[in-house]
DNA sequence: GGCAGGACTGGACGGGCGTTCAAGAGAAAT
DNA sequence: ATTTCTCTTGAACGCCCGTCCAGTCCTGCC
């Protein structure tokens, strides 16, 4: 029982924010309360307010973690050319573990949150930005013949295919259409 | 004041739908209570709860109201040929009107609340399938050299592009890649 | 052992919520 | 004039919420 304590006495924190993503994930904005984080993570509801400021700061920890896992979206490995790079980093976008409704429908909470508080909206802007940023890097090393504002525009426009793909995604759009848009990214991209 | 009392007398339930609308789309539906909606609509909380079952009949009321306005994004002007008219409808969903803040963020509301709950996405699913219908049988009349089923491969491509625009536009894209994707749909649907 | 301090609990408070309902206002029918 | 009906109000109920805080547990340090 000794290590049990002394290893989630650490994780209290990360339970407690794995919680706020699911409730966000399945029942939306308006299912997330303290009390229900609490009650999802299995601790009391007074310790969630004894690690975050209040409401507002629990749900901007929670932005700040799952943004971490975004930026790996873009993240190159090293042991390909730069056009295997973005070829799978166009692909990676339509991979299982990203379209699950779980996580499609955790982003399509955390676009609409933006829409409703400033504080989130900022969060949400500027990660979008960095993912657009790493996209148009990775094009500008596959396609050197490129200008870079051209790059950006390309990563702009496929942004847009990438962003409709996971969107109409969750309201239920079959394999085979994903695969065509997944495509239409690639032609954008070296066409 | 009679006749305002007559007047406003019929349009107390259309009052009380459009300040649903209006709550949702500036404040999310963790802004939308019936009390919050009485006040916007300057009711009474003892109506809204009179006019509408619970909290639920309501919100469906207003998406039954909003859904309304969707059919008419590929209606057909008459006196325009299949391909414009096509044209047409592809180039009005990036009109003025509806790539206002206001009129996006209600959309990805609604996106948002399907996911939350099972009645709202049942509603939206099909307002949803209606269109991508709607604009595979403008490519249909447009595009006689295609087979139904190449049509309707269209018209799910181009949804992804058009939900992309919508979603994208909302987190802050330029006037000029929008352009673009407008672009994109057009020669996805001609070539 | 004693103690300081961080982690954690659960009760208490005031407030907003959804829902219900008795009461009233006004128009139409008798 | 009285009745009947629909529309409308605001008070009342119990519930869950966010926040605060006194108290408890555990660990590391002297």
């Amino acid at each position: 029982m000794a290590d049990t304590t002394t290893k989630e006495r650490a994780d209290r924190q990360e339970l407690i924010l794995d919680a706020v993503l699911r409730v966000l994930g399945e029942q939306g904005i308006s299912g997330v309360s303290i009390r229900s984080v609490a009650r999802e993570a299995g601790v009391s509801h007074g310790l969630v307010g004894y690690h975050y400021d209040d409401k507002v700061g629990l749900i901007t920890a929670a932005l700040r973690r799952i943004e971490e896992q975004d930026v790996g979206l873009v993240s190159a490995d090293p042991d390909l050319t730069p056009e295997q790079r973005l070829r799978a980093a166009l692909r990676r976008i339509a991979a299982k573990e990203f379209l699950t409704t779980d996580y499609l429908s955790l982003r399509l909470q955390l676009w609409s949150l933006a829409q409703a508080d400033e504080e989130f909206e900022r969060i949400n802007t500027e990660a979008q930005r960095r993912y657009r940023r790493g996209l148009a890097d990775l094009i500008r090393a596959a396609r050197p013949d490129l200008t870079r504002a051209e790059c950006n525009r390309k990563a702009a426009t496929i942004n847009v295919v990438q962003n409709g793909l996971w969107l109409t995604a969750l309201l239920g759009l079959d394999r085979a259409s994903i695969k065509r848009s997944v495509e239409l990214c690639e032609e954008l991209a070296f066409a």
